[in-house]
DNA sequence: GGATAGGCTTACGTATACGTCAAGTGAATC
DNA sequence: GATTCACTTGACGTATACGTAAGCCTATCC
């Protein structure tokens, strides 16, 4: 298994100064098992920027960091969003804390909108779920009308 | 203005025996206006079997059934719901009280399916809040000790 | 009754988000 | 050392969701 020596030789670099026993380092089949998405669809967010992996003879390592970015590509295209927008967030997500005042005070910005924006999703979910427990009362109800006649 | 003729011509069929001042029926451009979408995408819906409008001289005329279809149609689509995806829940909530027992209780057990998966959104938004959160703190935060620097 | 407004269909074009080969590389195993 | 295994890069194909232009209809207004 040639991923597994290339995971073994990228692990020893990183675990020379790592500090857990959680794995520091992925590969693209660990992180397509675990999220459930294809090689090509990683590759193809990292085409259009979403992600940069480093690289061990070619083959990608993606760290924790870039776990977690793609754990947030797949949740915001769960809920609707593009990858063009979602690649906005990461912007935001992979500098918060650095740069001069005026970067810090548009991220602080860009984040307080996005919230915004996904409070007023859930209210949207909430209207969608009201429906929905009234279609399934009505049906409950006349289900139970029609088994005692 | 040829649509508010068609509109006053059916708006008089319907008034017949309608009921108040809202309006009972709409115009494609009404719908339109009214969500912010294109008479094209509309279209593209009834194309894929999403919306069926009664027709007067050729012109498509919605019901307020329609529209809250339509309504429907885009507020999945803001959370992540393919059309066709869409379609059946469309096909749900078209029926719901109708139908013999069997599909009562299919119906029933579909509309509690679709209230658990909106649930489970809505914790992922939740998450991605919190994150959303924690950066704009952060970003505050610094914000702050760099201004009193 | 000709212009204008709104609507219609047909058909080809386009953006997004991948799927699907094809052909090659580099390390590990038999 | 040949095979296998995981990975790589193109390159072309495909599904979804419309955009856009062309040409036609038809009711109302002037």
């Amino acid at each position: 298994m040639v991923a597994a020596s290339r995971k073994d030789a990228a692990k020893a670099r990183v675990e020379a100064h790592g500090q857990g026993d959680a794995p520091d380092f992925f590969s693209i089949s660990d992180l397509a098992d675990e999220f459930d998405v294809t090689h090509r669809a990683i590759r193809f967010y990292e085409a259009k920027g979403l992600l940069s992996p480093k690289r061990l003879n070619g083959a990608r390592i993606y760290s924790r960091r870039d776990r977690a970015r793609l754990h947030i590509i797949i949740r915001a295209k769960s809920f609707g969003y593009t990858l063009e927008e979602t690649k906005r967030y990461l912007e935001l997500y992979g500098r918060h804390g650095e740069g001069r005042i005026k970067q810090l005070e548009l991220s602080a910005a860009r984040s307080a909108e996005m919230i915004q924006e996904l409070e007023a999703k859930k209210r949207q979910i909430d209207e969608q779920i009201e429906e929905l427990r009234l279609i399934n009362k009505v049906c409950r109800q006349k289900i139970a009308k029609k088994k005692d006649r």
